[in-house]
DNA sequence: ATTTCCATGTTATACTTATGTCACAACAAT
DNA sequence: ATTGTTGTGACATAAGTATAACATGGAAAT
């Protein structure tokens, strides 16, 4: 499925948008009619349309109105008119955000992120053999539970969330404990080493928990 | 390094828009001339300048264009003129963004996090062999993992960051190791000598690394 | 009330790694 | 050749991290 498709019927303004949505590694897909657009969601899919209303032909209304009747994909209306029926008649229509043309990149960057972390967040993240429900708050290791403290659970999630970066100490004391927190330091460290023997199979060569020496720590998958 | 300078002489303004780049954890500093502006970066560099054109005294574009003598940085212009020539010269002079006063502080929010975005969150900076991923801090070469030190990827991230650009011994001491450390001169000629033996593939004919002699170093990209 | 238990912090210490310094060699510029 | 600048290797030290053992304080159990 592609995450984005784009109707737009100005070429130009489609290919920009396009470029800065596959830098933040979405996959996108553009329409250039009412039609095509159609016919493009039919085949592939989409995980949010973003939708010009002013097209030729078939119009976005129209479109709208066609993806609402078999599904809830998250629909971005974007027009140049700046009448108020038009933003109305979107958003009843069931688009879940509306923007006005001509808009700044970068808060169509931000509506689409909002609307990515509204709709399509996740409550289960698993890793190899580790599986963390964010709602429970339980942690399995090949399928048996493990016993996990709040605050080693709060920790292990945003090593996990950030898959892969590099976390400084201080953000991730500022995180778990506050940065109004007196305690310091060794603390994190600390819970570190503990969280390490309830998910490194060998705690003394960590593989997931890894240390970045002089910065912090970063969760590798695996 | 501080994340954000903003180069603004209306205190109450600063003041506000510094606010606001707290609350959503950036650092920040202001200077309220240009200045000011030149001697802080100096001291302390910045990730991103907020860069008013109407100062008192030395004007915004002779900050910028003393910027880009001897950095990358990205450059946010803010301006009350709206005449055409101040956009073209801005952006010209090599700024990244361009904001007309009186600014809507959620646009600026937007336009700077979208710039931090497109600048830092640039995961990967290839160049030939070399392969750096600044959010795991990680160093490749040919696709084998270099072991790096902080120190040597600060370093390392300074230089190609302003590839081409030579610069001054004093200027990357002042980055690296502040401008109120203690050592000196040949710690920095150390540094660049291990980073050579790591990254160079001949570390006695080092191509990437050049010296500039009598001014500092500067990396060509391959 | 008292005890027990457990999450959480704290501290001291061992250990690991990075960093800075120095003396001297090599080098470019004049 | 002389001078100032840069490169090098050995070494000392500083800084960061891991670990174990212990302290604290609140909640649940008795």
């Amino acid at each position: 499925m592609t995450d984005i498709l784009i109707v737009e019927d100005e070429k130009e303004l489609a290919d920009l948008l396009c470029d800065f949505l596959r830098a933040e590694n979405y996959t996108v897909s553009v329409a250039q009619t009412g039609e095509k657009a159609l016919s493009l969601y039919e085949k592939y899919g989409a995980r949010l349309i973003v939708l010009d209303i002013m097209l030729p032909g078939m119009d976005g209304f129209a479109v709208c109105r066609k993806i609402r009747e078999e599904s809830n994909t998250p629909i971005l209306i974007v027009s140049a008119k700046t009448e108020k029926e038009d933003k109305l008649n979107g958003l009843v229509l069931g688009a879940d955000d509306y923007i006005e043309k001509p808009y700044d990149i970068d808060i169509m960057l931000a509506k689409i992120s909002g609307i990515f972390k509204r709709r399509y967040a996740v409550d289960e993240i698993i890793d190899g053999d580790i599986c963390i429900n964010k709602v429970s708050r339980t942690v399995y290791k090949n399928d048996i539970p493990i016993e996990m403290t709040p605050k080693e659970i709060d920790l292990l999630l945003l090593l996990i969330e950030n898959k892969g970066k590099t976390l400084t100490k201080e953000f991730l004391f500022n995180q778990i404990w506050g940065s109004d927190s007196f305690s310091e330091q060794q603390t994190l460290t600390v819970h570190i080493k503990w969280l390490r023997q309830k998910i490194e199979n060998d705690a003394k060569k960590p593989l997931r928990i890894q240390t970045v020496w002089g910065v912090g720590y970063k969760y590798e998958g695996i």
